[in-house]
DNA sequence: TTGTGTGCAAAATCTTTGCACTTCG
DNA sequence: CGAAGTGCAAAGATTTTGCACACAA
């Protein structure tokens, strides 16, 4: 599990300057395991920092996500959503019913790509899975 | 490997009419295994109907989507995508570069869901798993 | 102080909706 | 013929961009 500090940390030793905004979406992100859309982030946002406009979520996401800190999530509505990342490799189980996400590790594909690779000629590099159920509060 | 009659017969059978609108999306579709933009779809299709709007595109493609004729396609750039579905459980692996998309089934995951089911108290029941790298030609 | 980061407003996209006309069955 | 399907135009929603100002380092 990451914590506000060490994603600060992180963005930090990234070169990157750590501000109210980006402690405001950081923080609205780790609030819970769920995942949201920029709007959603934006409003969480604001209760941490009033000031923080839509734009700078956008943003923020996308710096985050492209260095690893934030996950990108993909749902059959509404496509775009976020959600924070442990540590390592995970993958996130969505409930359908109420959005809640967790992560699983278990990630034993490796070796099942690597057979894809040679039988397709094609080099993985990168996957994204993702389960879609439901929690055990919705069942 | 789907066609287009079979697509259509399916459209039937579900109680919806074959239009020359609606065949020439399917068509476009089934041109090649790789994922599209609607936008995208629009445009190859306007060559079988010259007509046909982008409105019709969407609609289509929801509809398709949904009988399950089709299939949803998600990247981290440019998110919806569409792609011609085969028979049976498949997943995608997409080329990072050129955006070839070819299918693999291989999909022995079912036990890892039933795990991580338990694991997380969770009911899975439906997964994205797609794979990206670069495709023979690419590399 | 300096340049990265921000907010605002506006532009550019992308997607959905209302409605009259077409066309399949 | 009747209802499902279509196209157009317009509305909505979402995401990106330009630019002057603010504030970390």
């Amino acid at each position: 599990m990451q914590t506000t500090d060490s994603i600060l940390d992180q963005l930090s030793q990234a070169g990157y300057r750590i501000t109210q905004p980006r402690r405001a979406v950081i923080g609205a992100l780790l609030e819970d395991e769920g995942h949201h859309s920029p709007a959603e982030v934006h409003e969480r946002a604001q209760t941490r920092c009033p000031t923080v406009g839509l734009v700078t979520v956008y943003r923020t996401l996308e710096l985050l996500a492209d260095l690893g800190l934030v996950r990108r999530i993909h749902t059959d509505d509404g496509c775009h959503g976020y959600a924070n990342a442990s540590h390592g490799h995970h993958h996130h189980l969505v409930c359908r019913q109420c959005g809640a996400a967790v992560e699983f590790e278990g990630c034993d594909l490796a070796a099942l790509f690597e057979q894809i690779g040679r039988a397709t000629g094609y080099s993985v590099d990168e996957h994204l899975l993702e389960l879609v159920g439901l929690c055990p509060a919705c069942q």
